[in-house]
DNA sequence: AATGAATGAGTATTCATTCAT
DNA sequence: CATGAATGAATACTCATTCAT
């Protein structure tokens, strides 16, 4: 990383792309530095592009969100967006208590918006396709991801299976094997 | 009571109300000289009847689950257990977390033993009473507790009572009011 | 160990063997604690008998120094003594570091004259045994004792038997090799 | 000269001066605040360039030999050599202690090489003028050495003089009077 | 006289944050 | 703008010493 503003824009992304690494590997309190080293940039980088914890965390939350954006875009169904946050939530539990407890209200309830329309999106098609029943409101699906990732992030690895489906089961959401369909 | 034997009992005890009272006002990561200051004895005596982040918080944990076993010891229904989870939960958010991080693997899965008998004593009751679906396992109500007691760890303030009411009609629960029955 | 003045000698005796223990297994700075324990023995009586570390130091040397003591009376030779000095500080060599270090010039002093005494006893016939060159007085046998029971206490425990064996050679001392004369 | 990289090479220097004087004035067991305190940086600065007691002791130490070997490189005989590890250790006895005992193998490895190196150098001059005898092996005056060094270490200050002094002769080294040569 | 819990000062260590270069 | 060294407050942990029982 040199310098000018196209290299401010590699730091920026290299540093979420190793937010999402650190937070995974070392969880909620890995220290910063940690963060700024495994992007190959200075201290002083991440401070600038990121003044607090939140802010880096909500950047790299922001990032999973906008992968299920992809996913929706790219015309993904309602089962595969609960997929899709079982998999975050499971390979980076940290994230979520990261993003909760360090970004602002106002960042959350962002972010918080944005997956309630990613869910408005496919709920009518998933309620047709049984993923969830059908008076399922979107506020119910939202309160269904948030029971299962904190439940998720609470978990020791082995259980999580388990409880994960056992879980959905309990909520009336029907996803399909983790067996790719063929 | 300064010193002996009578006052080690005392001071085990003060330690143990002050983690339940600063776990729940400062969080996982509270200081643990604060615990011994709020407890009004030495740090060394913390290590001494603690020598572990994890034993103070298992302690702590356990106190949780001694008030429930009061409760059903005193003929309390399933719907008041899953009540006074909710409350403390609420209360104390953080304890879950230190105690699933920082307790051994042996201590947690006692403490979950110990839960799993107090809902097993109260569950025929509690399906006759409408409480749980007929269908529920004593491991369907504990993954109950568990999908709430996350998210409560995880939820602001002001969003609890909402997030936990919803939550157990989607999981099929019914808890009466929380205003105390006249 | 229960009471009255048997008791006291007896817990006085413990501590001192538990102290050659412990400063050979852990070193210089084993903490006070771990005698008394390892004398099964309260820590107030750990103070009572030995109000500080040069003094539970000092009576464990002296111990040393007895056995040497012993030695002589049955009749040990030079070299016999010279042997247990370095089997001694061998097999725990911190005893002298905290000895010299801790205990007081006075303890010091009165631990040397005894070793003097020793030394002045078997010197004549050592060396007409050739133990050491006729001309050395129980000064310089002195100062070679020091000087090896220095350099082993600062060896690592491999190095230490070559280093012992040609720092005799050095210093003109010739003892019979380690295995036991039939 | 408060930051950057420039700073960051006086910072070291300045640590490793402070080490040796703290490590001499106090011993071994010398907080290692104090060493920060007396170069004048903060305890972070300490942490980063040596990041363990052993790092930092290595590092004082490692400024003996270097002495050692300036002096090598002017002209410096045996005899001057053996002089200036009398004298430094000395001053500093704790400083082997710190080194054995702190450092890894690998370090007191090395240092011990680089001392083997010098006596090598200096070791034929110093037969000839009658320092060591004929038959001294390299190994033979490193031994000597480290018997004088162990034994400074462990002696109260005012035995010194006549302890080393009789030390030399018993081992048969020969040098000339502390009264610097005209 | 013995016990062993309580004390708290002392030290090591980490890490968020700043800032000269 | 980037860098990465410097800072120092915060915290964990240990252990010599005291003292009520």
């Amino acid at each position: 990383m040199n310098r000018g503003p196209a290299a401010a824009a590699e730091n920026r992304a290299a540093l979420i792309a190793a937010a999402r690494e650190i937070f995974a590997e070392q969880g909620v309190d890995a220290p910063l530095s940690a963060i700024a080293k495994r992007a190959g940039v200075g201290q002083g980088s991440l401070y600038r592009h990121f003044p607090t914890r939140g802010a880096i965390a909500g950047a790299a939350f922001d990032a999973n969100v906008a992968d299920i954006e992809r996913l929706v875009a790219d015309g993904g169904t309602l089962a595969e967006v609960l997929g899709m946050v079982e998999e975050q939530a499971t390979s980076s539990p940290a994230l979520i208590d990261v993003t909760l407890h360090h970004s602002g209200e106002a960042r959350a309830a962002q972010l918080q918006e944005r997956m309630m329309a990613l869910i408005e999106a496919t709920l009518p098609a998933g309620r047709v396709a049984g993923t969830v029943p059908e008076h399922f409101t979107a506020d119910d699906v939202m309160l269904c991801v948030r029971l299962v990732a904190s439940a998720l992030a609470e978990s020791s690895l082995d259980e999580r299976v388990p409880l994960v489906r056992r879980s959905w089961q309990l909520l009336g959401v029907r996803l399909p094997d983790k067996a790719e369909p063929e």
